[in-house]
DNA sequence: TTACATGCAAACTGTTTGCAAATAT
DNA sequence: ATATTTGCAAACAGTTTGCATGTAA
């Protein structure tokens, strides 16, 4: 007998189910249906970078109908909440990042995909004093990659 | 007796006007009014960051009637032609730099500014090697900023 | 005189919002 | 029972585009 699958018809277990709604809960935001599909899209397999549209395909191609209106106002609540953080790579899309932990990004620009970059990978050894009155709020490093012309 | 004012009230010299026009027929474009006063407010004073909107703001301010739309695709036509670039901060907003040597830049999020730093004065002293059948385009450091809570 | 640029308004993209119905606690 | 969330459709911001008119070469 295998484990029920309580949401849509993503097969979650008991346990990932329990797991994700703590991990909600904790964040301050209610268990719904909607949220916890989303989640479990978001971080059940180590982390991604994900448009709203992406997601919301994905979504609908794991057979859960979401609203694209609420795909958007959950990834600006989760990030919002601390479990996401935005990358702005792009005037077009808006990509949400599951990796919390300092780090940096490839961007491939033609293919409009995102790589983590570990934070130790990068040396910025030097920084330039920040104007009086602001402090910093962030260091991004964005290498934009292209195909190589062979 | 004062240099004529060819160009909307905005007061152009004859130099001035022709050193413009010479850049513009240089990257391969006509030398049309619009395209001579908007190059004025962007190269005339040093280097700037710009929205299309403030640049369209501008020109009116200076009593020179210019459609938005012809901002908009005269801003696109200086970058695909090599006298500006653009920097993505903002997925609000777009911005765009006429200086077009390398460096970097602070963004202060709250008051959507941008202020360049040399090249020379970050250290990005080893950087990860790029995946397989990519060239790096570009490394860009990007320093986000807030008001200081002091 | 011919190709290119402009202005206008309409189209378009990604995102947000107002509100009634549904759901979580 | 009450506050929150959802879905839908409409609104919205920034940007692009089609087309008739105007302009540079």
């Amino acid at each position: 007998m295998r484990d029920a699958q309580h949401i849509g018809g993503i097969g979650l277990t008991q346990a990932q189910e329990s797991a994700l709604g703590n991990r909600l809960r904790a964040a301050g935001l209610r268990t719904t249906r909607p949220r916890l599909v989303l989640a479990h899209l978001l971080f059940a397999n180590g982390n991604r970078h994900v448009t709203a549209e992406k997601l919301f395909e994905e979504a609908r191609a794991v057979g859960v109908s979401v609203s694209l209106a609420t795909v958007y106002n959950t990834l600006n609540q989760f990030c919002d909440a601390g479990l996401l953080r935005e990358v702005i790579v792009d005037h077009a899309r808006n990509y949400f990042d599951t990796n919390l932990h300092d780090h940096h990004h490839f961007y491939i620009e033609n293919e409009a995909r995102l790589i983590d970059i570990d934070a130790d990978a990068v040396d910025v050894a030097r920084l330039p004093q920040s104007p009086d009155g602001y402090d910093v709020d962030m260091v991004e490093v964005i290498i934009r990659l292209n195909k190589a012309t062979e």
